[in-house]
Order: structure tokens, then C-alpha cells, then sequence
DNA sequence: GAGTGGTCTAGACCACGAA
DNA sequence: TCGTGGTCTAGACCACTCA
């Protein structure tokens, strides 16, 4: 039965448009890794005919999900399921650019790794089990050899089982991808304005006090369950948080 | 001549999408005051006749305008120029809320308008020429009557002029609308933590060296030119600036 | 019921990239 | 030269609003 025929047969209960249902199977296929980043989706036509649906309802979902960066569309080439290379990450994910020069990539040192129950802010975060399992990593980030920013990351160890030290590199969302089948789609991040702990403080070799920027991160999976909590302690004496209203 | 038989007669020079046109077209209309904020636009079919292009091309224009939050569609009723009302400030350009509560407007009291030249940071902020006027428009806003931010803004004197301090609403950027037909379209914004200074601090009541999140925005017209920066200084013991990363 | 925007279709042609 | 996505058109029908 094509998704037209289903949704004439029951108009009454939960209608949606047809490209709004098109973009469900489609995305659910990004879920389930049936299309994995990097790789080539089936021409507009072919997934029209494969569905049931005209070229151009097809055309209106793809659309979508690459408005929301999860597909990139290439003229001539086809319609590829989105990376987390570097440059997205660059302009997606990471916001605190430099006051003066390029936009670029801190390098990251990890300090430690450690598993260890959940605390109340992580379960809650995460939304996991209070209690449950959780991997912190705490890492020390830097630009031209300045620290910068004092990272740790908690991640659900349910989801992430079998995580190594000596695997985490700098871009963690294509290990996340690669390894684990989990795209980062979005994220939620709250700030504040805070003075840094006399440990805060030495590790980004500061005096204790200074003030800094505490960037509360979730990010969420596809399927919209948070899977990575973040929280960064950022000096901004030469960088700045970059938000783009519009 | 319509705008395809332009494109047609010279598809070599500077070729550009159709709708990419009507769009600019109607844009202009914007910027022009022809269709002022709150009013019902022409038809799509209305629109399409006088241009000379086809329904769903001028769709594609109206969809994107909206998807800039430039017009508001309303289906069964008609589209229309989108408004600076509470809410739309509230949810696209005040990125400051509640660690617990609703979102909500905080009040506002003007301590002091002054008119000088502008400074280095001003001018440059604004594209205005060294040492051209601005206004400047000092307040304090609270939340439950506790003082919650401490903002400047540097307005253009050429731009805003016979601005008086009596009629500054809480809401500016309606008042930017009607009364001198300039709509703010969208802003960047670039944020710092910062220890307050003691005049600052005191104006907020708070002990001087006091962390707080320092935004600097640069709001933008419909027609890109800058027309107005404010610097706030922002204590976020209960509140957090929310950014959403998609 | 008339008019609006929203969806869906079918088909034509264009611009781009790669073989 | 071929296949891809991008644009443009024309027309049908649907859902919504309001008189």
C-alpha cells in the first residue's frame, strides 16, 4: 500500500501532509543506518517511485532535511547524508570564535576519563535512570597553545559502552557517528556568566576568580534523545561566544 | 517586460533564480514601506499577474521571506508583514531567560539619554562616519523588580532623529517600525563574561568584580545596514542566555 | 460560498558534474 | 552525453477563515 492510499483510507485520525510522512521514513532510515553519512541517496525519482509519491512531494522532504543540515543536495551529483567533518562541526556546533583571526579548531588534551554513576544534573540531562552509568570525560582545550576552554563531557555509558581513552580524538561527533551509529542533529546550549574555582582557575592557568563563560550543552541524537552532556568553562578575554539571530 | 523575458534576454550577465528576483522585488517593497508591518499583502495569484511569473513562483519567494521571518502566512486568511509584537521580540531577538519560571519581558527604566560622537567601537559598529552623532540610551531592566540587566545602545542620530527620551517604550524596536519605518530584520550578537566594574556593579546593585554576561549586538535592517548596537551587561545568578544549535 | 494559502501532481527545461 | 538536482509552469484539490 503507498503512503497516498494510506492516508485517503483514514483521513479523519492524525493526518499529515504526504511529504511530511515521506520525510519520517526518511529520516527513520537515518536512524536505523540504513543511509550512513557520507553515502549517496537514491535519485529523487527513484525514491518517488519506490514510495508511491510524485517527484516533487519527494523533492519537498528532501528539502526539509537538508534545510535542518542532515542531507546535503548537490546539483549534478545527488543528495548525500551529511558529515560531521570538521567544517560543520567548525560553524554548527562551535561557537566561540576568536575576537581577532580565523575561525579555527582548538586542539584538546584529556585530562581524565572516568566512569561513575550519574549524578541528579546528569540523569536529568541525559534523561537516564538516576544512578545509571555515566562516562566523564574531562579535557583541556586550546588556541595557538593558549588554554581556552575546560571541557567535561558526560555521556550515557549505555550508549556509549566500551569507550576508550586512547580512542577520543578532538572531533568527538564523527567518532560518535562512525563507532556508534549516533548523529548529533542539534543541541541546546545555556550560558552563563561565572567566576572560575580555585581549580577551574589553575587548570586554565588563571587566577582563581576570574570570570568565565559556563556553557551548559545537550545535544541530541536523530530520534531527538539527548545523548551528550557538555559542560565548557570558557575564558573570553580574546574570544567571544558568536550567536546569530534572525 | 516581465521579469522573465529580462532574465531571458540576458541569461549570461549576473543570472539569477526567478523567484530569487520576486523575492528581491517584493523585498524592496518592504524596505520601501509600500506594504507597512501588520498589512494583508496581495494574493498569491494577485502577485503573480502584475509580476508575470507563475503561482508557485511566487510562492517560493513568500515561503522564503516567511521562513526569514519577514511575513507571516496564514492560511484561509491571507499573508501579511510580520510584526514586532511581544512575542516574536520575546522568542527571536531576547535570549535571556528564567533558570526557573516562563520566558518573560522584563521592565525597563531609562536612566539617562545623551546625544555625543560616536567613539571608535560605535562607528565601526554602525558604519557611520568618526565622530558622527549617536544617541545614546542608558537602562536598567529588571525581573520581579529585581535589576537583571544594565544596557546601552548607540543609535544613529541620521537615522533615528528627534528621538526623545519620553517616548522610549519598553519595546524599541516596535517604536523603530512606526515611527520611522525601519524594521529590524535580524542581529549578531557576541557574548563575553566579564567581572563588573563599580559604577556597573552599583547600578545593578551588586558587589563590584561580580560576574556577568556581557552581549554586544549589532542589529540589522531589513536592508542589512546596522542601525543599532547594544551593549548589556547581564547577571545570570537566575537567568541563562538560551541558544539553540540546530 | 468565496477566497486564501497548503498540498500534490506531471511535465518541461536548465545548470552542473562526471564519465 | 548522461544523470543529477534546480527552476518554472499549469492545474487540481484540500483545509482554513470569514462573511
Amino acid at each position: 500500500m503507498t503512503l497516498k492510499q494510506k492516508r485517503d483510507a483514514a483521513p479523519a485520525i492524525g493526518f499529515s501532509p504526504l511529504y511530511q510522512q515521506v520525510k519520517s521514513v526518511l529520516l527513520q532510515r537515518l536512524v536505523d543506518g540504513v543511509w550512513v553519512p557520507g553515502s549517496l541517496l537514491p535519485s529523487e525519482i527513484q525514491l518517488a517511485a519506490e514510495i508511491g509519491v510524485s517527484q516533487g512531494t519527494v523533492r519537498k522532504a528532501l528539502d526539509e532535511l537538508a534545510a535542518e543540515n542532515l542531507l546535503v543536495r548537490r546539483q549534478g551529483r545527488g543528495t548525500f547524508v551529511a558529515e560531521h567533518d570538521e567544517r560543520r562541526i567548525l560553524f554548527q556546533f562551535f561557537k566561540l570564535v576568536p575576537d581577532h583571526g580565523e575561525r579555527r579548531f582548538p586542539e584538546s588534551a584529556v585530562l581524565n576519563v572516568t566512569v561513575a554513576p550519574a549524578d541528579a544534573e546528569e540523569s536529568a540531562a541525559l534523561a537516564i535512570e538516576p544512578a545509571a552509568g555515566v562516562i566523564r570525560i574531562r579535557r583541556l582545550r586550546a588556541l595557538d597553545g593558549r588554554p581556552l576552554i575546560l571541557e567535561t563531557l558526560s555521556l550515557p555509558q549505555k550508549v556509549f559502552a566500551g569507550l576508550d581513552r586512547a580512542e577520543i580524538p578532538n572531533n568527538l561527533y564523527s567518532l560518535f557517528a562512525s563507532r556508534y551509529g549516533i548523529t548529533i542533529a542539534r543541541a541546546r546550549e545555556r550560558l552563563k556568566a561565572v567566576a572560575l574555582s580555585a581549580d577551574d582557575a589553575a587548570a586554565l592557568s588563571v587566577a582563581t576568580g576570574t570570570p568565565a563563560l559556563r556553557i551548559d550543552r545537550i545535544a541530541l541524537a536523530l530520534d531527538g534523545m539527548p545523548v551528550e552532556r557538555r559542560l565548557s568553562l570558557c575564558l573570553t578575554e580574546e574570544a567571544h561566544y558568536l550567536s546569530d539571530l534572525r
